[in-house]
DNA sequence: TTATTTTTGGGGGTTTACCCGAAGTTTTAT
DNA sequence: ATAAAACTTCGGGTAAACCCCCAAAAATAA
């Protein structure tokens, strides 16, 4: 027999998952959860073999939940299920020790699966999953490369100039609020164009928000 | 007897909302579709009475899928259903010819009061998304400058032409790759700066990738 | 201390973006 | 069906952006 204690702010979600588990006579749920904390306090008091957790739970984040569980309960398997294929969703919860990843859109008997399959003590993702874990190693140092680690410095005012042409602002304008000649704004922004290898203002936009440089 | 059609691509809740339903012995679930296209297939072939609408469905838009519903089946009940309490998605769907509208945190007795309710010909809301409207009502200028629901419209050049803007293309590039003139890009350029609000290129690609509308 | 980067700015020129107007076509609404 | 609205297509003119050259005072790093 094994325990499950669904974990999902989702009250429909649950009540079905609930309906599902059911009608199998080797499955069994001691309890529901519509937040992190309730969780915890659940497996306090009650035994309980695996926690079928939502990844995107309220007051207490399903990563949190998970990191909480794996390390007061290590006997507790956890399966996180999330509606979102998204490598940084899937690569955190598995650091923090749940042993498998579902999407919201697996079938009845996958679901039935994996459970048993976690609660046995191995692995389980749906196929969708791994190929995103495998994309994500691939592109891993794609992906260092896109983010902050190569990402050129800009200076205090290249920064000040930058907020400000995102702003839509003119270079008359900005020369003006920041109390310098027109000529000394157009020379950050060069310079801006140049160490983001950006064509025109547009580009230095786009690559600020992506960047998340502005504010 | 109340036949029913589930329409939502997550097949895990398709099969708990399947289960619940199963009990009631005034409900019947006639079909389960995963994507739009196959709803409006499904209804040609059958007798249905109420859809359990996603409004976030694949390959073709939920709001899409509702509109298509009510213009050729007047007879079939909409009840749209969303994980997003969001003003424009209500308001939308509404606008569509869905009856009812509920959350996925909705409570198994409360799901069936729904259905019943719509199938009988009224219309039901959850609280939280009576209150939602309520608000969005009392915001209804706030609403029209910021939300998505009165996003100015864009036509299809106009679309071409913004993408192609925030890549850094200039307006001859862009004149060149479309095969049209110079003074055209212009044009489509301008109407995009009035309908956007913007001052300049600039504010059309921080526009465009806060309102997602790139790619 | 010395070297590097940053901030400041000028002169002059080319390219691009933006504004005003307008005509023919298509789509929408009544 | 017919009027209204929107879309697509351009020209002429001006303001702004962008580029090249350069260089000195100030702050920062080695």
């Amino acid at each position: 027999m094994i325990n499950i204690l669904i974990a999902d702010d989702h009250t429909m979600f649950v009540d079905g998952m609930e309906s599902i588990l059911k009608t199998e006579v080797d499955l069994f749920v001691a309890g529901r959860s519509y937040d992190g904390p309730s969780v915890i306090d659940f497996l306090k008091e009650n035994k309980v073999n695996l926690v079928l957790l939502d990844v995107n739970l309220p007051g207490m984040n399903g990563i949190e939940v998970c990191k909480e569980i794996t390390a007061s309960y290590p006997d507790v398997k956890v399966l996180a299920i999330s509606m979102f294929n998204e490598e940084s969703f899937v690569s955190e919860i598995l650091n923090n020790g749940a042993k498998g990843y579902l999407l919201k859109n697996t079938g009845r008997e996958e679901l039935l699966k994996a459970i048993r399959t976690v609660a046995a003590g191995e692995s389980y993702f749906s196929k969708d999953v791994t190929e995103t874990i495998m994309k994500g190693l691939m592109n891993q140092r794609k992906a260092s490369a896109k983010s902050n680690a190569f990402f050129p410095k800009l200076s205090r005012r290249e920064k000040e100039v930058l907020k400000l042409i995102a702003q839509e602002f003119t270079t008359q304008e900005i020369a003006d609020s920041l109390f310098i000649s027109l000529k000394t704004v157009e020379s950050h922004r060069s310079s801006l164009l140049s160490k983001l290898n950006a064509r025109n203002s547009v580009g230095l936009v786009r690559i600020a928000i992506e960047n998340d440089l502005l504010q």
